[in-house]
DNA sequence: GATGAATGAGTCTTCATTCAT
DNA sequence: GATGAATGAAGACTCATTCAT
């Protein structure tokens, strides 16, 4: 086995033990036997249990946002981009379920290191979301007065707390696709700036299933 | 000292402590020397370290639940509702950081424990919020299609989210009722049938082109 | 148990335990089991491991300081002091086997902690040997050009080889006495000012007792 | 790079390493990388760290021993050969320090194996100093009250006590020689047969430097 | 009830040693 | 012979919990 794959079998073997007992009720003797390596070989990779957890969020964020910012370059609307991350978001959770687990978990943990982590590599995550939003009120069709700060923690905090439901509970009582699709109509209609199809629709237009729909 | 104010005294200190250092990393020694009392002490009040925790959750997300309720009964309508809502949970938030922070941290920690009381106290609190909703939809208000065991979950987070921001950040960059006021807005802009023209707009736009071409 | 007679308890059984392995190879538990206490309770009076080897040497290096100093201001002759000095030297040793095994071994020890150790405690005992010398040179009983700070470790290194002899070994060969006398005579006689014939000298003088009884 | 060459580096590393950190306190893994070797190869030399200690102290106390006595055997004189051991004994430790400092350090250490080396090579080397002081009684210059077996310990543990002080304190005080000197003074004074000066001093003589320059 | 000294099970981490390459 | 990644036994230390006073 080469040295790479020890290292990321360590990793992947850490977030399976960290999502089923939380990192401080996880052992590294556990780890090390998930792995199929001796509890010392551990610490030729890692500098101590600590350090693994730190590692994961380096690297599995690192690699969650290279493909989020890549997927949403492909859309130019700015609403659009909105509904994509938020689909993006939840299928990530549900592919990733153990370490969305330890994300939310130990993301929270209140250890001033962690609270540094939080304050970059998630950062990072999060402002794509303002990012989105200042835009579209550069191209105008986002209200102005709408505090991109707040919107990407609300817009954020709506998914996450969505996932959380996924991740915790065994069975999913809405469909990714489903979740991901109201949540980002909330949204977007308390963003864009309400053009008006509601007002002068004359009659034949079906377009009154709403600006939901029509946010698209 | 009456027996119910040692316990109190107690559950305060270890509110504090847990705010401080993580329900993992507190000491009971340092909970017993925070409430003046001796460690063998906490042990006559609770059953273990644990406990103390379960029981934080119990009394003082009880005391919340209460707060919340009260109040809102005083409001009729759904939207108002929504805001008074978003208004209080950040006030009460802000009056209440440690155990703010402590139901953060603690609330996502995955023991089997924890995960069955996030199922009860805490589920009471966001059905709070899809209550809202069903009351808002049976009224006419709220659009049908708003999947209420959605919105709860994305208003809560919404709310949340901004709330860790509030407990982590020693300063704050927005103003708790600015802050209540944007994600409640986000929120019933989503929900509210659009009952005409938007406030600001004045009428001959050919913004028809309808928001979902521009906003694509 | 009193806390003192705890402390005491620890400090006797960690003499014990590490003049039978060294420092290095004596394992907590094995000291605590000699002291019959849990190991955890070593830890409610000493900071760690290291903190019991340097308590030891405060302590009881303090208490033998003591002990040499008040009985050499019963004697007035410097070179009486020295010889009284070899005597109370070996014969302590005699006395504390296992603590002089661990002075003997450890004050070696090349931690940087030790070094410190060796210049102060140390450094005090084995001054009381060149204050008797300047004592004897202002005297003028004492060759002016010998030098106080060689004296001292040369006379200190003579006793300590000595006694290290009778620590490693089981059974002794020279009584503490004799090889009292016989130190303190090799160095007596190099410090001297040959003041007379020597004890041999067929002269009538009464000096014969020897150099020693002139020495006084 | 040849066998021997290798064992050699080795040795030497060790000899570095063990002098900076204490035998307990080294890490093989450091005396490899001081060797440029793999930590692996050092078991192709030596059976176990401990054997890398021992290898020292039969290697290079040997060659130490071979040297002294060969110097000696050019010298006559006993007393003269004292005085030369004393200055060999204190060049040889202050030219090789590291060395020097190991044999201080390792050698009070109390394992049952170190014990009896100490009996071994070291008996070798101290009982130089009895062979001496044997002889010097049977030519009859050395008083027959003196018990070798109690001078040679004296002897050495001065020179040993002298040579710490070298070892442990970066700048010297006292210069090789002045130190030799001194010592040897001492103890020469304390075993010659006062031969005469001081005898039949008349109370005039300044040969009380004395015993000193006669003793050579 | 209150105390806090004592307990000892539990775990991270180290590092001498091995062995497949 | 040489390597150095892997091993896993060992031990210092922590801290929730107990219980004699």
């Amino acid at each position: 086995m080469k040295i790479a794959d020890k290292h990321e079998k360590i990793i992947q073997s850490s977030i399976k033990v960290f999502a089923r007992n939380g990192f401080f009720n996880s052992r590294i003797a556990e780890i090390a036997k998930e792995a199929n390596v001796a509890d010392g070989t551990i610490y030729l990779y890692f500098n101590n249990k600590y350090d693994i957890l730190v590692t994961i969020f380096e690297e599995e964020i690192g690699k969650i946002i290279a493909r989020v910012k890549q997927e949403l370059a492909l859309i130019e609307s700015p609403a659009e981009k909105l509904e994509r991350f938020a689909a993006l978001h939840l299928s990530l959770v549900e592919d990733n379920r153990d370490l969305a687990e330890i994300i939310q978990v130990e993301l929270r943990q209140s250890s001033k290191f962690m609270k540094e982590y939080r304050n970059k590599k998630f950062a990072e995550y999060v402002n794509i979301i303002s990012q989105i939003v200042r835009h579209g009120q550069e191209l105008g069709v986002f209200k102005a007065d709408v505090m991109p700060g707040i919107f990407k923690r609300a817009f954020f905090g709506a998914l996450d707390e969505m996932s959380r439901f996924w991740v915790l509970s065994s069975r999913k009582k809405y469909s990714v696709s489903t979740a991901a699709k109201q949540i980002s109509d909330f949204f977007i209609n308390g963003v864009l700036i309400s053009s008006g199809p509601d007002k002068e629709s004359t009659g034949k237009e079906n377009t009154n299933q709403g600006s939901k729909n029509i946010a698209k």
